[in-house]
DNA sequence: TTTCCACTTTAGAATGGTTCTAATTTACTT
DNA sequence: AAGTAAATTAGAACCATTCTAAAGTGGAAA
């Protein structure tokens, strides 16, 4: 997972993403989307990617991390999930939808916008807009 | 809105709110709770309850406004909304309900249980109980 | 290419909400 | 009234996140 095993395929999508993106495409940045939307949706918090980081051999900065998830999350490349005060989770599916978390393992599980019906909402109060709707069912361990 | 204002029946009252959830009815309980469980439903922050406090007169210490606020949690007296990880919001509604969220001005707002109706759900991942489920709707000024 | 400059990265300090500690005070039982 | 378990407190500690300011890097321009 080292950035040298990075295809120049890979390289290429992950550049123009980032340029994309309106940001430079830097190595740490290029290892971090590898590891982010190198496969399927993801949910990291910024500890559980630098770790994975560590283990693939890139040695990044705690700063950078933060800097490149919060550059992301800007750039609408990544979502975030509000579940938790104790930690910021970060959803590499920026598309509408809701989740399950399961707070004994601090884990989030993606639910299809379809599978959550709202057939009754609200009206907002007057003066205001709605800019999301957010639907999270907690689960715990039977 | 100080405790000396507090009339027999609301101290009374309060008491038993207290002794019925397993705490002692002490001085800085029983105001506290006079601020939270006076009037209608509230969503306090721990500085905000703090600021009330010292406005009624009160002398109270951080660390009991937090150790209040998470003794009336435990015992059921209040819920906590997740909507922000900058700060934990306590709500003295603790039936199940909903939320409107106005980021801007760091405020909540109940939306009662059947204004969202929810009419279709996924299935829990197998091996996992639904604890509860959070709608909120996120607000933006027009 | 080489230069240059804005953008990036970094280590370490700072921040801010919350929790902990250990000492004092208070509520309730006997 | 005395004893003791629980509550309160000031201040330190904690921990995720942000900030700072110095060193490094990407890529446009010459």
């Amino acid at each position: 997972m080292k950035i040298d095993a990075l295809t120049p395929e890979e390289i290429d999508r992950l550049s123009g993403k980032l340029r994309a993106a309106g940001l430079r495409s830097t190595r740490p940045r290029l290892a971090l989307a590898h590891l982010l939307f190198g496969a399927g949706n993801r949910h990291v918090t910024a500890e559980t990617l630098h770790e994975e980081a560590r283990n693939a051999g890139l040695s990044v900065s705690q700063a950078t991390i933060y800097n490149t998830l919060n550059q992301f999350l800007s750039a609408g490349l990544l979502s975030e999930v509000i579940v938790d005060h104790a930690r910021s989770y970060f959803d590499t599916n920026v598309t509408e939808h809701h989740h399950f978390f399961i707070e004994d393992e601090a884990r989030l599980i993606d639910i299809p916008l379809d599978e959550v019906v709202l057939s009754t909402l609200p009206d907002a109060p007057s003066g205001y807009d709605p800019t999301g709707v957010d639907v999270v069912i907690r689960l715990d361990r039977r």
